[in-house]
DNA sequence: GGATGTTTTGAAAGCGCTTGCAGAAACTAA
DNA sequence: TTAGTTTCTGCAAGCGCTTTCAAAACATCC
């Protein structure tokens, strides 16, 4: 069966000639339009012919051509998602779960990054709505929402990590405030009260909420906000790096840190041990998006778990329904803490 | 200007009915076939009409739909990449760099994931050319050699990690044996003797390819290899980790450890700690691939490195020649190591 | 058995663009 | 000015599939 298996794709492939739809349709001895309605389901048609015309494909080894039938269909049976650089982990994760949706519902997804750049952003799309995608996923844009609601009017959109009304858009916003509020409640709760936060991008909506969700849990346990504990990162193991050393050369006290995202993290636990200090024993650390890899830095980081293949499921899924017409509906699993190795109570 | 652009953005995508090349041809004057001419440059054209039909795409702002020109030339301008997991650091980068490259050539790219199942892979493949791409990218691959060879016959190929020779086929090994040899002579010349290596998924090429280069160091200086030493990991962190779990409880003695790649160093270095063993005062480890990551590991990770991006680009080009009909040259720099603070001379 | 109502089916006209072919135009040469 | 070339340019026929429309085939009923 090896063996069959082998022939099959031999077979399958090699044929130097296509064949068409209408080559079936001679070989069954019916009319192209009825083996095209057999193949869509569109028309009943009577037995004997069904089989025939399934005989003729099994034996021509026929397969439909896409490029065909989107051309005499209208539609591309594609969708364009935009992410800023696929060679992130968590960015790596949305794709794998975005594409294995889509390609459940055989679509097929477009992928082209942005690179943070407005305006390779704006080439990307262009480059999709020029390749007629049926529509578009922004995994985290940086266009201005003007521009993404004019978009919104040639086709439908799903947005993540981002809030926007608009027809036929919508916003798959996994609520980093509620996650952001959570770690930081956690680290009040371990009894830490000088809790540093390393930012994300200026700008970015996404960093933003977890700016909100940390300031929103220190208010709600009256702890004062320290301006002096909020130093900027960039969502990079770099900036997460620098961002540490300069918060430990301002002599600012602090015995907890929450990152805005698990790379921030990471890049600041190697700036405490380079500095002496050991997590969680000196300070305690949570980062957020618990990359598949936190669980195996050292220590193991409590990091704010969003499911991020769920996220990727939903927004192909919302954009199917988008597409076929349907009221998409969102729903996203709240935010949990994987709590690992480097938190700690403070008087524990 | 800010606005304009937005204004562009917005008729170009907003204007309900598609235009189409014929209303551009109407717009100008002229023929649809003088349009396509001009916009293929297929054929000389007088310079009043040539501007003639630039005005009027202009002012239509029309975007030649690729479906259509698909269908009419016979060619799809999509490659399809084959990868196991998309949601891999390693994959992550090589898709980044293969998809920025294809963009600019004006293909895209169709990305699946095999997830290291030869039924799925298959699978894959099948979607991939009903798709109707023009070339395959094999990023890794599960399948046999025969069945590649047969698959070569219906389309170009690029096989990444992995020697075959096939007619429009090209292997772009990245000589992961030279590599391993590279870390693990660096590791004999730190003075380290007992030298333990975590290898990859069994029956992996390419991770064969790493046990010969760790191999073949060691008979290079005369130290003999021991089958005790040798762990096996499949890649992964939790691999990595399992692996040098069982290592210590088997009681062999070594100081140093080199990993099939840094996933599994990660995992190794996390059991290292857990056993209270420090890195790299009591064991020095060596990873391969240089994931970003790996500079911000606890301690930052030394490990082999092969721009992993050049490898993308690499793949892509050469998918390009072949497609184009012309010989690919396919030149990798070679392997270096990225030293940093995980390894140690032995009697240093 | 013919009228009437239901399926089934095929012919043909696209979908939007490319291209072989041949006539029209513009030039050259005589 | 005319025949001979060399350039342009339009016509029309696809590319492979879908889909409308109406004819064909069959079933139903009085």
């Amino acid at each position: 069966m090896r063996r069959a298996e082998l022939e099959r794709s031999v077979t399958a492939a090699s044929n130097g000639q296509t064949v068409t739809l209408d080559m079936v349709a001679a070989e069954a001895g019916v009319s192209p339009s009825t083996v095209s309605r057999i193949l869509n389901g569109t028309a009943r048609v009577r037995e004997s012919k069904v089989r025939a015309v399934q005989a003729a494909i099994a034996k021509l080894r026929f397969m439909p051509n896409p490029v065909a039938r989107s051309l005499a269909r209208g539609k591309s049976m594609s969708v364009g998602v935009v992410i800023q650089t696929i060679d992130s982990p968590f960015y790596g994760e949305v794709l794998a779960a975005i594409e294995n949706r889509l390609t459940r519902a055989s679509y097929s997804a477009l992928f082209v990054s942005g690179h943070w750049r407005e305006e390779d952003e704006r080439r990307c799309i262009d480059h999709l709505l020029s390749r007629r995608v049926e529509g578009i996923i922004l995994v985290t844009s940086c266009l201005a929402d003007q521009e993404l609601t004019n978009l919104s009017r040639s086709v439908p959109l799903i947005l993540t990590g981002r809030r926007l009304e608009a027809e036929r858009t919508l916003s798959l916003d996994a609520d980093s405030t509620a996650g952001a509020r959570l770690a930081t409640e956690f680290l009040l709760g371990q009894g830490h009260r000088r809790i540093a936060f390393i930012t994300g991008p200026a700008g970015h909506p996404d960093a933003a909420q977890r700016l909100a969700g940390y300031r929103a849990a220190l208010a709600a346990h009256k702890v004062p906000f320290a301006k002096k504990l909020v130093v900027a990162g960039d969502y990079t193991d770099a900036g997460g790096h620098v961002a540490m050393m300069q918060l430990l050369d301002s002599g600012e006290e602090f015995t907890a840190v929450f990152a805005a995202n698990d790379q921030s993290a990471y890049g600041a636990m190697l700036a405490l041990h380079r500095r002496g200090l050991r997590v969680p024993h000196d300070v305690s650390v949570v980062g957020f998006d618990d990359l598949h890899n936190s669980a195996y830095t050292i220590p193991p980081l409590t990091s704010v778990h969003r499911s991020i293949s769920e996220l990727g499921e939903s927004a192909a899924e919302a954009m199917i329904d988008l597409i076929e017409g349907r009221t998409p509906l969102a729903r996203l699993s709240s935010a949990t803490l994987a709590i690992r190795e480097s938190t700690r109570p403070l008087h524990g």
